[in-house]
DNA sequence: TAAAACGGACGGAACGTTCATTCCGGTGGA
DNA sequence: TCCACCGGAATGAACGTTCCGTCCGTTTTA
């Protein structure tokens, strides 16, 4: 194990989430990371190069695990409709449980640091990782359940409306039970199949 | 006409708008905005009692313009299809060709700043400004040309793609031409027909 | 084996910069 | 001349980052 523990490195990456997704991004002195850490401050520096590099590292640790989630949901046997279904389903619950993921993501892809990230991950053909699930849903069925229609508005008709659901949910305007989950992703459903 | 003159406040709102859309609120500097508006530093502060109350107003500006340009774009003539249509095709076209306004908004409403507003807008039932032309459309049609939904589910499906796709629009991932926008406005019409 | 020296992680005081806001001398029109 | 507006230097607070003394576990030495 090197000498930086992978703990200290851990607790303090989810401090920062939580102010970052409570407090945005310039509202989050690095001193109040460190005590919300039970850190020093000179610590964090220790582990992150910056404040920008510590941005980029929860960045990678929520979308990470977002990623992970999303594959696990995966049932290749279903049809095109309920694997779209169940995409979008999971989604949802998995974002709407996690207030503090969701709330940093949106704010990460609003400003300069996740324009840049958006660019690379979507202009990566030659892409080494696993596609989004999602994309493959899209670009495999061609056998007519599915609409000819360009690759973004897919994804606008899928994350499109659940982004704005959470936000709503986030804000207290909307409570996201079962039953609005399921009418959401027919929604989408319908706005897409052939 | 009051001494403080309102073509100074116009031009100070105007590159406030601009900075803050380029640049983001915290990395606008008042001292830039000044520069950029042509005026010293505490004129600024004579037209407006702090920066926040300087982005309310730019909010306020912004908005209101949009509302209007919705507004003006309704015949009520046309079925609930084309009606719907038309909104969506004109609110599209209105944000894409108005880059400035659109950030601008997307910051707003994802900072502390908009969710105060965000809140207000739409828990006033007993508003005495007009209704939004799209909440209109959804409650006055009763007739069986659409789904009955939540309202908010409602609002989701109709704003949430047009927001995604703006979004990769001035991202530069997506060239969003009348053909694109054309389907965009079908697809989400086909997620809440009836 | 015990003592001493070392090295690296740690905390937080201190530094320099950047920014919002204030204040006051200047300036142009009446 | 007077008045009100204007600009920008000055102010003070807040922040990111650095730096240095302390502490503790490990290694070396006698």
């Amino acid at each position: 194990m090197s000498s930086l523990s992978k703990n200290k490195s851990d607790t303090i990456l989810q401090a920062a989430l939580e102010q970052f997704a409570e407090n945005g991004f310039h509202s989050s002195p690095v001193s109040q990371l460190a005590t919300l850490a039970g850190v020093g401050v000179g610590s964090i520096y220790r582990y992150f190069k910056d404040k920008d590099e510590l941005i980029h590292a929860v960045f990678s640790m929520v979308d990470g695990a977002l990623q992970k989630a999303m594959v696990t949901h995966l049932d290749s046997n279903l049809s095109d409709r309920q694997q779209f279904i169940q995409l979008v389903t999971s989604l949802i619950c998995y974002l709407n449980i996690r207030h503090q993921e969701f709330k940093f993501l949106e704010q990460y892809y609003s400003s300069p640091y996740g324009s840049q990230t958006k660019h690379a991950k979507f202009l990566n053909e030659d892409s080494t990782e696993p596609a989004n699930p999602f994309v493959n849903l899209f670009s495999g069925s061609k056998k007519g359940t599915i609409k000819e229609l360009p690759l973004p508005l897919y994804l606008a008709m899928t994350f499109g409306p659940v982004i704005f659901l959470l936000r709503d949910s986030l804000s207290g305007l909307v409570t996201l039970d079962d039953a609005l989950i399921q009418q959401t992703a027919e929604a989408s459903w319908n706005a897409i199949k052939a």
